[in-house]
DNA sequence: ACTGGCTCCTGAGGGC
DNA sequence: TGCCCTCAGGAGCCAG
């Protein structure tokens, strides 16, 4: 399930491959993702050339001449580049095909994932515009967090995981950043000291950093834009480990629900 | 303004 | 072996 790292994964497995690189068509084998695949993406970017391929939390931002290309995977979509008219498997729902002769596949079993085609500025998009900041870029800080959570009486993981508080942090990433930040999941938003929140944000930075550095995580639909998986999985602290020994006091990791999310954490060490 | 719950979808996995 | 049920998950949307 595509979070930050594995979007941004991605992005460095395509961009080379297509940047410079000129569309010569768009086929679009099923419309019915999130939402539907806008028409004017088959009929106004075959002729453009790419020029840049960039990403802004989970989405990301194919730059062509006339306008851009919004993508998202959602939770078990991928793209790959193969050659221009490889037989198409199941849920293999759009190719964009290049010059080069490759095309770029989306591939969405579950369809949660979505494409839009924008002439304006991408960052204006109504689905970008009120994205909170990028977790890995300076500006992002302890005070910032506690800032925009003042008050706020939701619990800290659910906080973590509204992309209007920060991007790109969902659920694994949420409940590991809380344990290497020793803080509980169920705490207020609002009820977290100033200090406790320097080291939350560092915790994020962390943990998404070494995540990219190893590829992302793969738990099951993922794989990069070379095909490979990633290989972070094997580094989760608490994510998916119930029962298990904590790293750090061998007690074992409890699973509680927040929302309608599975939340794990070590009870001795996050409070 | 916040908050929590619902919703989309398919495949995996467990129980029988 | 195979069927049926439940669950997972990003994030927009809506009702309270």
């Amino acid at each position: 399930m595509p979070e930050l790292p594995e979007v941004e994964t991605t992005r460095r497995g395509i961009a080379p491959h297509l940047v410079g690189q000129r569309v010569t068509q768009v086929t679009v084998r099923e419309a019915r993702l999130r939402w539907p695949v806008p028409r004017a993406l088959a009929r106004e970017l075959p002729g453009q050339t790419l020029h840049a391929v960039e990403r802004r939390g989970k989405y990301l931002l194919l730059r062509a001449d006339t306008g851009t290309v919004i993508l998202h995977l959602g939770m078990s979509g991928s793209v790959r580049l193969l050659p221009s008219g490889a037989p198409a498997r199941k849920h293999e729902h759009v190719d964009i095909a290049f010059g080069s002769g490759q095309c770029l596949r989306l591939t969405d079993p579950r369809r949660f994932g979505s494409l839009h085609w924008t002439r304006a500025d991408p960052l204006t998009h109504p689905l970008l515009v009120d994205l909170g900041p990028e977790p890995l870029a300076a500006d992002f800080t302890g005070e910032i967090l506690q800032a925009r959570a003042q008050g706020r009486k939701l619990s800290i993981k659910q906080f973590l995981m509204d992309s209007h508080t920060v991007v790109g942090v969902g659920n694994i990433y949420a409940s590991e950043a809380l344990f290497l930040a020793g803080i509980d999941p169920r705490r207020a938003a609002g009820r977290i000291a100033a200090p406790r929140y320097q080291h939350l944000a560092q915790a994020i930075k962390t943990v998404l950093a070494a995540s990219i550095e190893q590829g992302g995580t793969t738990l099951r639909d993922f794989s990069g834009g070379d095909g490979k998986s990633g290989y972070f999985k094997q580094h989760l602290r608490v994510y998916g480990r119930e029962g298990e020994p904590c790293t750090a006091c061998g007690r074992p990791i409890r699973l509680v629900r927040q929302g309608q999310r599975a939340s794990y954490l070590c009870t001795r060490c996050q409070r």
